[in-house]
DNA sequence: ATTGGCACTCAGAAGGAAAGAGTGCTAAGC
DNA sequence: GCTTAGCACTCTTTCCTTCTGAGTGCCAAT
């Protein structure tokens, strides 16, 4: 069944109105909308229907309506308004976004950190392998009597090193054995790939360093089977702030022993190749406990074979608009951080407008 | 003014039986004890010196007696009892203490949710630094046409590294005279230590290789200034489990917004250097948000020049005794974990940061 | 010095009345 | 036939008031 035009502005209206009051929306306030050009009454019978075709709710019978879980999935997928940043929120989000240290994860930590600030809900952020991942390199460098560091470089330009410490010391051309015997014989492999049968080959044709060969072949096993990053889970907190947690604490704590870092590291795979951006309202969600709760997921690109994701955590009544915009807006700056490489400031988005925003 | 022995017994049985109900504990509750032999009268006055003394303290006229923060600080300094940990505690807590990944920060984040669910509050690790670092060892590693991976030890066994993107290629030779370079003058110097003057120095002497030099040396600042690793936060939502903040998710809120990561990562600084537990009793705490909130802080050895805190929230009154043996247990092994630190399973300092951002 | 007894206090629970917001429906108006 | 004003009705929320009970402080007796 479709809806009128009317009815579709009411509902938008209804949604809107919802998401900045968190208070059931009654007749008398959507017909105050200047542009709506109805009286209440018409109001009451649209709102009959619309809560009829299961889009809206009633706490209890004398109250006003809230958007049921099917309609802000309506809300979302056609009723949304793109919401444009104001110049200073573009401001401080670009301030925001000169991001501090040179390192990967803490890169990831500090954007989940400040998204969470700037949409004042919880955030989170993982990275994510698109494709399974191969070891390209190895070295090993003598770092020390019996002290080695271990030097992994991974298919998706990934680096990892381990000190190994042996009670034993090797020689410097025992290593470099070694390092081209798993050069040779442990690179392009996946996990599966990775034997126990390899691991004697390779002990044996190592010489003296062999000792070290398992000690590299269980951190390499370790690195490649990592499917995700850590997740970033930052600003649980902030969900107190929300209305509907004010008194319900526990409601709280719920949400976040359901979702915890196991399940965000999953949503990742939720989302539908065709869009960046996805939505899960409510009910929509696995859990129960997550019924009144909404995730928005927001991809990015890290170059090679990683994909990155924020995401926000809020009750189902979200600024969805918002949030979506306020992601994007990462999202597509982080992206290109990380295409470009940054070493510094990001320094296209230093000079606080963005392209998109000329006239 | 010293103490009885019977209004030590008291004071010690109020803290006691307040820290397991969090009611206002009253003179029958003590009188009730099968260690206290005498009538609910003779508590009453005792209990009224006490209040006296500045030790306890009434909510209102006509209720028990709570501690004050006075009273927790003389309970902790002299009035504790050693709680010894259960079979069934202890053989939890070895069984959590199987960290699973051998990179150093997601051991510290694993403790830090292991401690903060074996406590059922809030908890955090950190890494400090004992004295200042300097850089012990630089190599270059060729990773492919234009891509180079710098590989640096510190003094305190931490191993970094970052991939370097340049738009042009070096030759290995090229490379090897950099580190040559670097590892002559760069090393065991302060980060004070390292100029402009020293940059420009080695630029001049490092041959084809020199835009690296740069990158290396911004690289290996960062890495120097570093006075703590991250700080893992974990758990915040477990803090509304007790009851004093159940209907205040404000307090709660208030709390993390105060004790963010920077003020954790300068709480160590606080420890003496007598003992390897700290309690910061409320209002000792410095920030007057936090005056209804404790941490008890315990110190652990990681080794070189590194050592470790672990550390618990929760609100003033606080099973002290019970966190305080949880948390020694946990310190004790992992500083065996990390000396121990050779080959097998935990290892030594071994920095996974993977440094996929891109030059 | 300790204890039983007793009047007193005060927070929190329980009950109830009044207020207010919003609906659904009906009948009149364009 | 759609829209609107009006009105009775429903329920939550709020504010009082009352009541209950735990706990104290003090006094007199042991």
């Amino acid at each position: 069944m479709e809806l009128t035009d009317r009815q579709k502005q009411i509902l938008r209206a209804i949604v809107d109105i919802y998401v900045s009051t968190a208070e059931p929306v009654g007749s008398k306030a959507v017909a105050a909308l200047p542009d709506v050009s109805c009286s209440s009454a018409t109001i009451r019978n649209e709102m009959a229907e619309l809560t009829q075709m299961g889009l809206l709710e009633q706490p209890h019978t004398s109250a006003g309506r809230i958007p049921s879980p099917a309609g802000y999935r309506l809300y979302i997928d056609e009723l949304m308004q793109d919401y444009r940043l104001s110049l200073d929120e573009t401001r401080s989000l670009n301030e925001a976004l000169e991001l501090k240290s040179q390192e990967f994860d803490k890169m990831m930590s500090q954007v989940g950190k400040l998204v969470s600030k700037m949409t004042d809900l919880p955030a989170y952020t993982v990275a994510t392998r698109r494709s399974e991942a191969v070891a390209k390199h190895f070295d090993l460098i003598m770092a020390g009597p019996g002290s080695i560091i271990l030097v992994l470089m991974l298919s998706d330009d990934q680096v990892k090193n381990k000190l190994i410490k042996l009670p034993v010391s090797v020689s410097e051309s025992d290593l470099k054995l070694l390092a081209a015997v798993l050069n040779a014989s442990l690179t392009d492999l996946t996990a599966e790939e990775i034997t126990g049968e390899l691991l004697e080959k390779i002990t044996r044709s190592a010489g003296p360093a062999s000792p070290l060969a398992p000690l590299v072949m269980d951190f390499t096993l370790e690195c490649l089977r990592q499917q995700h990053g850590d997740v970033h889970l930052t600003g649980q907190m902030r969900l107190l702030g929300q209305p509907e947690y004010k008194d319900a604490a526990e409601k709280a704590q719920e949400v976040f022993e359901t979702l915890d870092e196991d399940m965000i590291s999953n949503l990742p795979a939720v989302l539908p190749k065709d869009g960046p951006v996805q939505f899960l309202v409510g009910p929509e969600n696995v859990a129960k406990e997550l019924k009144d709760t909404s995730v928005v997921m927001m991809r990015f690109d890290i170059g090679e074979g990683m994909q990155g994701t924020i995401g926000v955590v809020g009750p189902t009544r979200m600024d969805y608009a918002k949030i979506t915009a306020k992601l994007g807006y990462f999202a597509e700056n982080l992206g290109k951080m990380f295409q470009k490489g940054g070493t510094a400031a990001p320094p296209a988005l230093t000079d606080g407008t963005d392209a998109s925003d000329k006239e």
